[in-house]
Order: C-alpha cells, then structure tokens, then sequence
DNA sequence: CGCAGAATTGATACATCTCAAGCTGGGTGG
DNA sequence: CCACCCAGCTTGAGATGTATCAATTCTGCG
C-alpha cells in the first residue's frame, strides 16, 4: 500500500488549531512534549483512502484539517456512511489492530498521527488523554444514535434538512460564527457521499436538494455553494425539536 | 416520579453473574470493596420507565438481568430504537446530567446502580473503571455504526434477519452455547418493539418473519420461541458477511 | 367465557428506487 | 480559442417495496 503522501515535518503543538477540541485538549505542556515525540503529519488528496477496511492500522489520530468519511460496503455494493470526521476528530481505535471501516479523504487533508503502541501506552500513563478520548467517544455515540433516528425513521426531505443543518452547524462551530440568521458554507460532499450518508440514491438527494431550493429553504450557489436565510426554518423541515439549540 | 420498583438489599459482588463483563470487569477487589460501599440494586418491572428522554439521572449503571432499550422520539410519534441493553450493559453517562434517550425495561429488570457523583469521582481515581468504560463505549460505538448500515441500506427482510442474528448470537455468547448448527432462543421485544429498532412498521415486521418462517429460515413456536435450523443461511439473509464468523 | 393486547393477513396508496436521457462546468488538447 | 470530454448533477417516467388503513385471528388471563 504504498501511497504518495507526503510527510511533513513536525509542527509545534502550541498554536495547532484543533489544540483546545482534539484528544489532546486537556493535555499540560510536559504532557504535550511526550507527545510531540510520538508524533507526525501526514497529508493526503482528495479521494485518497487513509484506512481500508480490515487493514492493519499503525496510526491512530486526529484530523487537523480538512473532511474524511467513515464508511461500511456490503459486498453487493450497497455502501452506507457511519461518519463524519471534521477537523478535532479522532481516527483509530486504541486496543485494536484492524479498522472495521474505510476511512476516505474527502477532501485535501491533514492528519496528525501518533504511532499506535506508544499512544496506547501513554493512554495508560495519562489519564488527561484517557479521559478526554472516553468523553469525545460518548459524544460520538450519541451522534451515532441521533443519526439512527434520522436513517430509520425521516422522510427525505427531512434527511437532507437534517444533514445540512449538521454541517452548517459543525461549520459554524468550528469558524466560531453565531448559528442564528443566514449561514453560508460549502458542502464539503458529492451527492453520491450525501446519499451514502443518508441512505438514499444520489437522484433522490438531487430531487430534495432541488425541492428545498424551490421552497425558498436554501439557496444555491453553483452545486456546493449553500446559503441558509433562516436557520430555525431549517431546523423545522429537519424534523427537529427546533426549541432555539444554538451551537454546541 | 414516583416508581413502585423495589429497592434489594445489597449482594456480595463476587459470583455476580455480571462480574467479568460489566464496568466492573478489571477492579482488583480492593476496588471492588470501594464499589460496593457505592451500589445498591433497583429491579423494574417489564414495560415500566427507567428513565426519562431529558431526565436528571441520579444514578449509573449496570444491567444484571433483564432487557431494556435506548428509544428516541420525535414531536408527531415517531420513535427509534437506538440501543439494546442486555445483562451487562452499561445504562448513564458519566460526566452529563440528562439522558438524551427513554430507557425502559421490556422484561422484568435488575440494575446495579451507583450514585452518580461518587462513581464520577471513582473513575478519576480508579483507570480500571474508567479504561473499561472506554472499551465498552468503543464496542457500543462499532455496534451503533453497523446499525447505521442494518438502518440505512438493508431490505425489510435483510433487517429482521439481522435483528435475529444479533440477538440469537448474543443469547448464545450470555449462555456459553456453541454459535453453530442449531440455535433456540426467546424474543425478548414484540412486533412493534422490533419495527421501532429496524424503523419498519409493525405489520411489516410481521410479514416478513412469516415469509422467513414460511421459507424455512426459522421455526416459531408461539409468538416469541424461535428456533434457527442452520445459523449460516439466517447470515446468508442478513447479507452479513459470512465467513463463518463465531461469537466475539 | 369473553375480553384485551398482540399478531396476522389483505387491499391499496405512496415514497423512494431504478433506469434512462440530458444538462453543466471546468479542464485539456488540438 | 474553441471543441470536446467527462464527472457530477438534474430531471423524467415507470417499477417496486414498504406504509397505511382495515378486518380478522390468536393467546393468555381475569
């Protein structure tokens, strides 16, 4: 497997813009050098698989920059998404050699990676880094389970609704602009990731897509390019108890 | 919220039926002795409200016998499953006050509580607990995903082979039974508890385990005692991968 | 015995899938 | 510079799986 990443050359940890959310985030500064030594970048291209289910992983990590996708195929061909991974999330799992998933660049991306076996033993000798990976863990169950309400049991029209409204709002979330009024991004998705991720055919996406468009809830901007005047409106076709949540 | 469970008196925890797979899974006894000054048993009767979606939970967790499930429901009714909870699952989030999910017992229930903030302050002091409860929170997490999948890509027929297979293998694994040949066990959710974790409707749960039981795949005696003839053919349907996996 | 909750079965409606045709925009090479 | 190409996307028409509505049939229990 032999890929055409670059590596990149070690980076301070102080100043690293995912310092205060990644796994590392309630790390002390002697804590931080420990593990600058385990430490190193890696970037790869848009498209270009990271881990492939059932390999052997000697990484574990954090996204810095840039989207990845968690996702399962069955051997027909029927692929369904599990996850998201924005910048701050973790990828790999201590205690385990292989990745039950493929793990996939979605767009250009950074990673910072920790060789496995010394990671895991830091974890056991640090109990900040534990404990933070057990809370990002629980809040990644629970968007797990959210998302189970939404493949099992909304329409459509409430899926895309609802997958919108989580990217607008992880974007906003991470920019740190206020998730109130219009918002703006860029879906960081082809309507073939989106359809993974909802579980639906890229045509049916395209025909929601276009529906929330004519019925004045987005506004489009070339195909990526999203505008939403009213995020409350949003909320509302999501299918959400809309009791004014703003960003996490 | 007044409920009529009744409130046991404490056991020993050495020869719980729990001991070595629950939370408690590496304490040494000393850590134990520290626990069981903490825990008290509660026992709910089928069908009652362990907890309320948005509920102050007071207590964590472990399920020593009996079924319960994680449910979320929107405004107009509709409602998920989002987990199942068998004997020595962990029920309560350390570090968050409320729980995002009903949880209710669907069979007659015991639980191994601990008071909320003295486990808290024991997970800080004690890695056994908190690195098992990472551990278990990791498997609940890969479990959530292949439900992802189960939820957004599998035919009706697909999923409840899927639901059969999973409890089948985990009564099976409780049991110490072999995961081969032929298998018997007891459903522990009706029709419609089944629908709501497949997000189906009750009628085509129904259906399509009379289509499974007119087609050979499982044998019913009764509404709930299903016998599975050839466990690889109940895979085969739930287009799992089948490459003569046994129990974890 | 007869009632009530749970489950089955049937007929029809409808949301989404499937198959198919055409569109769009950005990159490339003649 | 234009024509072409291609991946990504949109739109249409018809097929299909599951939901919905409705009527029985089980099953356990007072």
């Amino acid at each position: 497997m032999l890929n055409d990443e670059k590596t990149v050359l070690s980076h301070e940890c102080e100043g690293c813009p995912i310092r205060h959310r990644a796994v590392c985030a309630r790390c002390e500064s002697d804590e931080l050098e420990r593990l600058e030594e385990i430490k190193y970048y890696r970037s790869f291209e848009a498209g270009q698989t990271i881990i492939w289910s059932g390999d052997r992983m000697e990484f574990v990590g954090s996204v810095v920059s840039g989207i990845a996708t968690l996702t399962q195929t069955m051997e027909d061909g029927r692929t369904q998404m599990v996850g998201l991974l924005l910048p701050s999330d973790f990828v790999g799992r201590p205690g385990r050699d292989g990745s039950p998933y493929d793990v996939v660049a979605t767009t250009d991306l950074v990673m910072c990676c920790f060789r496995k076996r010394p990671f895991e033993d830091m974890m056991s000798t640090t109990p900040h880094i534990a404990h933070r990976l057990l809370e990002m863990t629980l809040d990644e169950l629970d968007a797990a389970r959210e998302w189970m309400l939404v493949l099992g049991r909304k329409t459509a029209r409430e899926k895309i609704a609802s997958l919108l409204s989580i990217i607008a709002r992880r974007d906003a979330s991470l920019n740190l602009r206020p998730t109130q009024g219009a918002l703006v991004f860029d879906l960081p998705l082809t309507r073939e990731a989106m359809a993974d991720y909802l579980g639906l055919t890229l045509e049916t996406v395209s025909r929601q897509i276009s529906a929330l468009k004519r019925d004045g809830v987005i506004e489009l901007e070339g195909k990526r390019h999203v505008t939403v005047p009213d995020f409350s409106r949003l909320l509302d076709e999501a299918g959400d108890d809309n009791d004014g949540g703003m960003l996490a």
